[in-house]
DNA sequence: GTCTATATGAAGATAGAC
DNA sequence: GTCTATCTTCATATAGAC
């Protein structure tokens, strides 16, 4: 997770959490991941935490503001590499500098990955709630860096499901960490065709 | 769908299913695509075929029994291809011919790639129950073509997600399914390095 | 193959005491 | 910050008539 400060970092994060706050999304986020939003019920999150109910729902409101703070929770990362990469010039040595962080960060948090981008709550929420969609937007323009015909956007595309399909896959479940990252990191630069 | 047959092609399939099953399971289908399949309701499904839920339990005894179905369906298609590759002599032109395959079913069936790659519910069933593991098993040995090692594993991860993610993904949601498929070829192929 | 009606439990959510 | 108790709605599932 490696976040120095609180939670605020501008674009994201609607404010910081208590440290009862902070303990309910963990707990959810893992339940999320392994059940998905929706077969995740607050119930559960409670169990998780040793709490009842009506606990969690002093921390948060309601459930759906639990999936907001904790999809903000995890784009806290992605939100900092993608200040780096704004920040360095466009062209290659931007979206190679992304292109790794991602890469760091898909590996770091791998288990949230998967849900993150397939989980049909929290896709509706990132198209959806405000904040996240100008996040995404940075996002994708990031990726292709003016570049907006179907070869670039396709690869783009298939770039950020490869990323995200190689850190969750049964087939390296069994891979070092470092390993992984390092054959991610080659072959993503590959497809790229940034110098390697 | 291009099913010729009813439904019991050797491996997959237990069974053909009546008009009113397969009038379940597309309705299903659709709804697990949107919602998932924890977030979809027998009721929900009822209402789709105008239907009571007694109906539709008349048609399948449980939930989970729907979503069997509902996948054994979506993967015939999927068999099909595998089939062929295996009869082809391994090496690349196997996987050439697999990879074109996968490709065009993926844009076929493109709004159910996710749920099938990603829903929590359905993950755990094809890693669980008995015939989708063997078909499962069967489909990572084409991918490999024998070769396992750590690069040949990260590039099938990375190359499966990559075809998932490209059929779904935002970017590319506006491009024509043949722009989508002849660049989704290329670069696949680029990324194989298969000669093209 | 479809219906009405119903059983049983779990979901999201709130009230109010400690 | 946590509890017990409760409300309402919805979930899966069944019984039995048409």
């Amino acid at each position: 997770m490696t976040r120095a400060r609180p939670s605020t970092p501008a674009g994201l994060g609607s404010g910081p959490y208590s440290e009862a706050q902070e303990r309910t999304i963990a707990a959810a986020l893992d339940l999320f991941v392994e059940h998905g939003v929706s077969g995740t019920s607050l119930q559960m999150i409670a169990d998780a935490l040793g709490v009842t109910k009506a606990a969690v729902y002093h921390q948060f409101n309601t459930k759906e503001e639990i999936v907001v703070a904790a999809v903000e929770c995890e784009l806290l990362g992605l939100e900092a590499a993608l200040d780096a990469a704004e920040v360095a010039e466009r062209g290659p040595r931007a979206l190679d500098l992304l292109m790794a962080q991602v890469v760091h960060l898909a590996i770091e948090q791998h288990r949230m990955v998967g849900a993150l981008q397939h989980d049909p709550v929290i896709v509706r929420l990132l198209a959806e709630h405000r904040p996240f969609q100008e996040f995404m937007q940075r996002l994708y323009r990031a990726l292709l860096g003016g570049d907006a015909s179907p070869e670039a956007r396709v690869r783009a595309a298939m770039i950020s499901g490869a990323i995200g399909s190689a850190v969750t896959h049964p087939l390296v479940a069994d891979l070092d960490a470092d390993v992984l990252a390092d054959q991610l990191i080659r072959q993503t630069r590959r497809f790229l065709d940034l110098p390697g």
